[in-house]
RNA sequence: GGCGGCUUAGCCAAGUGGUAAGGCAGAGGUCUGCAAAACCUCUAUUCUCCGGUUCGAAUCCGGAAGCCGCCUCCA
């Protein structure tokens, strides 16, 4: 089957054609760092991680950008509440940033561009889309005029006469022609203190769009081909990214939109005042191990809201145990197995797995094609074990699902000298037995996080997920 | 007020006209010193509710209820 995708633009299911042969260029709209990101934040990261992997999968070469907003409303009044700089005070939160994602074992991307970095770029495309009378100057700010480019309104659907009654419209900013317009570039104020850049547009700062656009262009070139966020950020984000991007080239920004829906927590809106708003942080503090959470957060389709629950998680812990469970039993199988049955479990788990992935990453049907293969390869190892040669076809196909899941290969935490010691202790009473003793350690170990599983090849040890 | 999404077992979640995938949890069995892992068996006559279309509906249509969003810097 093809890969297709729903892309919001057209909202219809497409086949995906990249415009450069083999060659998958795509951004990934990042965070804005002016604290922790929350779960929901991760769910959108997550989605990407598993788009870029699945396309890796499918042999694209992928150049993925992930931009980090390091100036807008909050970064600066924080950073001047707080009497440090601006670089200083997000710094902690890139760094707190990567630091997730390496816990949910998030693949990196190739650029993250940084928007404080960018402030010539924003400032040459600005200056274009005045030349093309797309913005005006009012004030010292500038602004992108909506009447200019008739297009608007083409990704969310909305006609711009509809948004009216009911909505919140800032007081502050009469100097716009119209309440729609949005800022390129924000004159400079009292409350920005010492954020400011003095550029041929005059001292002040970009607006919040205008860094996505500037951004994508410069690594993915005027036109690419998958631009991916959160479902909020389809208006009036994108949509005024690809009036600022069209606006200033002229030609189509990005062929496929792609955004992920929300997650909710215990059936509720996540947010500081439920009481049920979680960072990884939160969550890892509280034992819960990053992978579970990674497992919970993909294993839902990305267009679909997620419910996070703490049950869910503890789902998701055992599912996890149960695969990496499945590597170490595929490791120390041996013995004599049917080559074809093996080879048709595999062939048959291959299929339903992409068959899912391909249709718009539908990952439910996926993963169900992997625990059909894990138990169906269990049950052969039960009855005759494995072959050498079938033992590593069936870890190449384990490998190949994880290159996508990213829950099984991941790297384990050795056991110290003391631990060796215990288990070692818990053997010899075994072999002596001395079940009592060896009871107690076994006990001992579970409360350090170390399970023993006596096997007919001896004692083995696993970490506790 | 405008636009959009969702509702399937105790929990999570596929399935979009042909008689309910998968995971977790639960019950029984095999194996084991006991466990664990693994395997085998069982676990929704039914898909929020009410109508309708159809030989046939979780799937299509109409209506109701509940939940979650977007509507100018929130993933």
């Amino acid at each position: 089957m093809a890969l297709r995708f729903l892309n919001t633009l057209t909202r219809k299911l497409e086949n995906f054609e990249p415009i450069e042969q083999g060659i998958v260029r795509m951004y990934t709209c990042g965070p804005t760092v002016y604290g922790p990101a929350h779960i929901g934040n991760f769910r959108a990261y997550t989605f990407e991680d598993i788009l870029r992997r699945y396309l890796l999968y499918k042999k694209y070469h992928v150049t993925q950008v992930m931009n980090l907003t390091d100036i807008d409303d909050k970064t600066i009044r924080d950073s001047n509440a707080a009497g440090i700089s601006l670089s200083d005070h997000t710094r902690k939160f890139k760094d707190m940033f990567f630091r997730d994602l390496d816990r949910l074992n998030i693949q990196r991307a190739e650029h993250y561009p940084a928007a404080t970095e960018h402030i010539p770029e924003m400032v040459v495309m600005i200056n274009k889309l005045l030349e093309n009378g797309c913005a005006y100057r009012s004030g010292h700010s500038i602004y992108f005029k909506i009447s200019s480019f008739p297009k608007y309104g083409s990704l969310s659907h909305m006609k711009m006469e509809d948004l009216m009654a009911g909505a919140r419209v800032d007081s502050d900013e009469y100097e716009k022609e119209t309440a729609s317009d949005f800022a390129l570039w924000k004159g400079w104020t009292d409350k920005d203190g010492p954020v400011f850049w003095e550029t041929s547009l005059g001292k002040g700062r970009p607006g919040w769009h205008i860094e996505c656009s500037a951004m994508s262009m410069k690594y993915l070139g005027e036109h690419f081909d998958i631009h991916t966020g959160g479902v909020d950020n389809i208006f009036p984000h994108h949509e005024n990214e690809i009036a600022q991007s069209e606006g200033t080239t002229g030609e189509k920004f990005v062929n496929c939109w792609m955004h992920n829906a929300h997650l909710i927590v215990e059936g509720r809106k996540m947010a500081k005042s439920e009481g049920n708003y979680f960072t990884v942080e939160d969550l890892v503090g509280q034992g819960h191990n990053p992978l579970a959470i990674r497992y919970v957060l993909m294993a839902t389709h990305y267009r679909q809201q997620l419910n996070f629950t703490i049950e869910g998680l503890e789902g998701a812990k055992a599912a996890i145990t149960r695969l990496k469970d499945f590597k170490t039993n595929v490791e120390n199988a041996h013995g004599d197995s049917d080559t074809n049955a093996v080879r048709s479990t595999i062939d048959k788990a291959v299929t339903g797995f992409e068959a899912g992935m391909d249709d718009d990453l539908n990952i439910s049907p996926s993963l169900a094609a992997v625990f059909d293969f894990v138990r169906e390869i269990n049950s052969i190892i039960a009855k005759t074990g494995l072959s050498e040669s079938d033992r590593t076809a069936v870890m190449d196909t384990l490998r190949r699902f994880d290159s996508v899941l990213g829950i099984v290969f991941t790297a384990e935490r050795d056991i110290d000298s003391e631990i060796e010691t215990l288990i070692q202790n818990r053997i010899d009473a075994k072999k002596n037995k001395d079940y009592k003793k060896a009871d107690q350690i076994r006990a001992d170990l579970l409360n350090r996080g170390i399970i023993l599983e006596d096997t007919p090849s001896g004692t083995k040890w696993k970490r506790k997920i």
